[in-house]
DNA sequence: CATGAATGAGGCTTCATTCAT
DNA sequence: GATGAATGAAGCCTCATTCAT
């Protein structure tokens, strides 16, 4: 802040991460060195390290980082003055697109919760706590005016948020048809389900 | 000759199954050594490669096995004599203890569907659609006996089966009342959620 | 010997060192695994340690094999009662036909001329000497009768035995002429130069 | 910038390479382990990783630098304004020097000519026809200007070519004898022998 | 004698991290 | 601040050798 000459250490700091997240989204952690890292975003290894303790910070940079973005997502639809049958499906609709593309990453993050760094881990814990607690506040507003059944809102936000981790537009080979099917699941079909059940 | 006696082979190659099973459920396949599986299995490190050709190839045998399983489990149920209806959250009940001692595993391989050992991805994913088309059946029948809605059944299918990633029984830090909250998530409410919905 | 049943440690000795002469001839020492000789010779990889003592001690009895026979057919020829200029040429074609066969356990053996397993290497440097000798006596012999010129015996003998590891019906890519070459070396050839020189 | 004063890749470079001849020219491909080449070279393991892809590309570098340097000795003398009589003992002499010091990893060329690795194989087969072609050019000028015979001149090239793993001045048991004798070969001797033939 | 399962030392290679420039 | 050469720990895997059967 305040340097001489218009340089921004943010921006380079923002140039790794996005490096970063694009490689992560693609392979694991373990396969994505952090020179290829470092060349994607255009600056030298020892680079990441003046703005990253190790790389395992920088892991846990980006999944803060997302994580605050859906935070966001879904804080923003929360104060919506609609109803809570529509923040869900809009909120769905809205970090469906954002998760698509980094659909890898936060596989990861679940997998990877409960592993050693426990500082980071713990931060992590606690923003996936902050983020119900959003999807909380919508489904106790819901069940309030009567929109939804009187289920355990904290349950039922459990649940809904596991849809974020549904793969949607998947191609699955079906042996015995002996072709590729495509399975079409979009985030309205999700919620019409979610919402009236299947039940006839 | 000369394995005459108290000698089997299946029983070594179990105990070094269960060993990776165990560590791997715990951390990723890159942070999983063949050493330390080694050591839990109580057994030198190249005695593993005596029972499986490489890692990759010891990793994808556990998730084969476990897959097996799991279609075991469906396709048992499956031919019962009971509705759709009652098929569906059995099936859920019954591997939903199964999946939780192996939830990692399962989460890895989703991650890693679209890796490099073409061959093994291959057989996984048939086997996944295998396992789907169990489920796809169920499903059918249901519609057909006017138990579920019309909906397309391969994508409720997949919705179905993605209820095997949801963590059941989480304790979840919820920051703003400092507190740690339990959720409990059980099959029986994940089931009724799926049946009727949460509209009022 | 002496034993029971017509069982003969001596047979299965010998299809050790063919498996193993077989294999070492086409890989290198390090490249050539004791299992794929035990399983080429259709014993056990423990059998081998009943006959031989290690992995090396096999390679050497299967030099110490080679240049024994190398050694009788120069000897046989020494003996007979020819001049030094007929048995010389004679000894070429017939030794290129067996060298041929095993050309490269002959290679490493002048590579490995300066390895450490002490013991085996002297003998091995006294068994050459002792082809040398044959040699030797030939042409010193061949000098007597004023067929040959009087250069050192031992030099001529030396370079005459190098002779034994030059390549015969090599193929060569010449590449300025931009195809493949076949340079026919024969013994015949060898002995000419080596008789009569190149000098007009 | 950075490399900026007293650093230079390739002095580098030239201390693994130099490291790496010294070693193998004592020892096998297979028994020369990285680990013992970084040492003599005074580099950690992981750094002849930054030079050299993997260990054979090291040792193919180490071939090809070789087969250049003999190549570069011929080449120079072929152009020389001197009968191909006198090019011919030059050369042997010259390179008997540089050859001496590198006879091994010489002779492992041989022996390995037909190994795995078909990219560098195939080089390293190219660099031997270019070599051959230089000699071929010199005898073919001999046999032109009447002061050779009129021998194929590949197979002479070839056979001449074959004098470069000769051993010189060898000490050899001669066990009836009970001594050590050395056995002088000079160039000299050997040219002699090629160029006037043992026939008296 | 024969077997082959088991061992573990040792080889190659990768990569996070450091540090002199 | 920035660089990237250097490091060396650690991972996977092979294979000579042993030993219980």
């Amino acid at each position: 802040m305040a340097k001489s000459k218009g340089w921004n250490p943010e921006i380079k700091r923002q140039k790794i991460l996005d490096a970063a997240i694009e490689i992560l989204n693609q392979k694991e952690y373990y396969a994505s060195p952090i020179g290829e890292i470092a060349r994607k975003a255009g600056v030298a290894k020892g680079t990441i390290y003046l703005y990253f303790k190790s790389k395992e910070e920088l892991y846990f940079s980006i999944l803060f980082m997302l994580m605050d973005k859906v935070w966001e997502m879904a804080d923003e639809i929360q104060k919506k003055n609609i109803p809570a049958s529509q923040k869900l499906p809009l909120f769905l609709k809205k970090h469906s697109d954002f998760i698509g593309r980094y659909r890898n990453i936060f596989l990861s993050v679940r997998q990877n919760l409960g592993s050693h760094e426990k500082k980071c881990q713990q931060e992590l814990h606690i923003k996936f706590g902050e983020l119900l607690n959003v999807i909380i506040k919508i489904i106790d507003e819901g069940i309030r005016k009567k929109e939804f059944k009187n289920y355990p809102s904290s349950s039922l936000a459990m649940l809904y948020l596991s849809f974020m981790f549904v793969n949607m537009h998947q191609k699955v080979d079906m042996h015995d048809k002996n072709k590729m099917m495509k399975i079409d699941i979009t985030p309205k079909f999700i919620w019409d389900v979610f919402l009236g059940g299947i039940a006839k």
